[in-house]
DNA sequence: GGCGTTGATGTTTACGTCAACATGATGGGG
DNA sequence: CCCCATCATGTTGACGTAAACATCAACGCC
């Protein structure tokens, strides 16, 4: 073999040039038949898509970004996946940014540990978006020095993030007084809760309003009971609560801490809802099969989800405004949760 | 005014170009101190440093990943995001890229209909990605003509793919094997089986080292009941099962039937584990908590997405073979299995 | 002290696409 | 029948980056 002979190329993707050899034509017109612009002869353009076919031509997305200025793609920066309402949105957002053509970008950060958020960071500064989402708690953005690229749009989930953002949350609040209300209506004098962890903006809203909520019924409201999310957590302040015998209404701050709550109960044989009437809050997939299934506040996080998307992209388009939208919540009543005993 | 003076300039992204003239550079030396070339001075560096930080500088990723022929990016290709298991292996691919500087595109595949489908892949075909992890079932990638770009790097997650591909999955008949077992050894005579859904390999999988684990043992499996994977298909079929008095343990495809099935039982007053015994697969974050705490089989579906991404990060790197990496499972026991009445 | 070596920095160019402009053919109206 | 509008198509250049190559100064060795 001599040196003349064809080198082993690298596969490397077609480009407009290759296509534009191929069907004899100029890679502008490659470009306008990929583009689907108007002024190219029918007869033209099936050449061309027939060369396109043949190399098996893909349009190369960086050159296309560069040149347009622009990604199609938004990022969602979150802390972790794993929670229910998380991926419920997340899922939603990625289904709504597809539908109007964009993709989505995972950009996740480890911890709130300084170093690592100044990691994100110098990610996220280069990242490919034209947009972002943030999932979590709006303070723990204050306090890391995590400074977004100014001029990105942003818009903010699940947070007390002021003015400055978008925000898009569920209707925190009126779910809590919900919750607490529902209980009273069936009689109960007292209502306990277990909240959710004091970093947290949505379960300080919860709280709140459950306390206010009971204020306003006249009643001096218990101590609060802090947990962490888990069914752990439940389960520990249920095994304290489910012991006292004038505790007759729990709300919790979700449903995987009603969760661990009914199963200590279930433990003391405490009967739900017949000693002991449970709400928690979020209606996982399962909460309608838990034993006794679960009356509970549903957060509609595909709407969270879609809300966000809408407004980041009217943003990427040029709006401008900030705005502010809550999505309401709603009371769904299933078996633990009765008439206390007289 | 004249002609010359300034033109109200729409606020762009300051270049390398922008950050050389401030710091009196080269471009290329901006270009060597953004990506930590070791050949510069000092004090150079720091000037550059300064100017990039004077400016705002942030690289452009479409220019960069332009030029260097790759994006940095890979893609996460699924119908949906709603289960524990697509989850946990998302979280755990997300992470383990982020690791090795990879970002993580999210392609989601709306219906398995042929036209979604199709819209689909054009999409991908100008995705800006360097490789994909798949999730869902092969099947449905082989009968949709979901033609991946020749020569993109794939690994399929939970799948029978074939060896066209890398495959990483649990390790299921195992899995199963473990579950029906734990069961027998209890003294059980007898195990009944709530499958998922015949289009799912996974399942299939669970039922046929099910099957054969009692044929190994010399029992005649009973008939199968086909769930969908839903709270709701396993309460279905435990009100079936829960009225046969020869009916002394149940394994569940997954937990969430598992969940549906402990409530039917519950409502018939049949008491788990001591009436009937049951074993679900996945092992939720709830399924401690579940009443009575579960016991079940554990997927390891950070492991899966790990494994997944260096198997995948491998061929981007140009590594060749397929492989199949299987992960293994593990039997945890809890409260919802015990010996058999006498 | 001449010469090769090393290290810092600058210059050129190409990556693939597409807007803007250029060209050239066709056709219709005055 | 000439001129200009219209339409298909081609040419040029720029987007921001980084590899390859080119300079140039400083330094050490024999």
């Amino acid at each position: 073999m001599t040196s003349s002979d064809a080198p082993v190329r690298r596969s490397k993707q077609p480009s407009m040039g290759d296509v534009a050899r191929h069907a004899g034509v100029s890679a502008q017109t490659v470009s306008r038949v990929s583009n689907g612009h108007s002024n190219v002869d029918p007869l033209t353009r099936q050449r061309v898509v027939e060369s396109m076919q043949a190399l098996g031509y893909r349009p190369n997305s960086a050159a296309r970004a560069l040149r347009r200025g622009q990604f199609r793609a938004i990022g969602v920066i979150m802390f972790t996946l794993r929670t229910f309402g998380n991926m419920s949105t997340l899922n939603a957002i990625a289904t709504e940014a597809a539908k109007a053509d964009y993709s989505v970008t995972l950009l996740p950060v480890r911890e709130a540990t300084l170093g690592q958020v100044s990691g994100a960071y110098s990610r996220l500064s280069e990242a490919a978006v034209d947009g972002v989402v943030i999932i979590f708690e709006a303070h723990l953005l204050d306090e890391a020095e995590f400074t977004l690229p100014p001029g990105l749009p942003v818009v903010v989930i699940d947070s007390n993030a002021g003015d400055e953002y978008t925000v898009v949350d569920t209707d925190q609040g009126d779910g809590a007084r919900q919750a607490t209300e529902h209980l009273l209506s069936l009689g109960h004098r007292q209502v306990w809760h277990i909240a959710g962890p004091e970093s947290s903006f949505s379960a300080m809203r919860r709280m709140e309003y459950w306390r206010r909520t009971l204020v306003d019924a006249g009643i001096e409201p218990p101590p609060v009971l802090y947990g962490d999310w888990s069914t752990d957590s439940g389960f520990r302040h249920g095994i304290t609560l489910g012991q006292r015998d004038d505790v007759t209404a729990i709300f919790a701050a979700n449903d995987q801490m009603a969760l661990g709550l009914m199963r200590a109960l279930h433990e003391l044989g405490r009967d739900v809802p017949r000693d002991i009437s449970v709400v928690g809050f979020d209606d996982l997939e399962e909460a309608h099969s838990f034993w006794p299934p679960l009356t509970t506040i549903r957060q509609d996080f595909g709407e969270v989800g879609r809300q966000a998307i809408q407004n980041l992209l009217a943003k990427v388009g040029g709006e401008q405004e900030n705005s502010k939208i809550i999505v309401p919540t709603r009371l769904i009543v299933r078996d633990s949760t009765a008439a206390p005993r007289t």
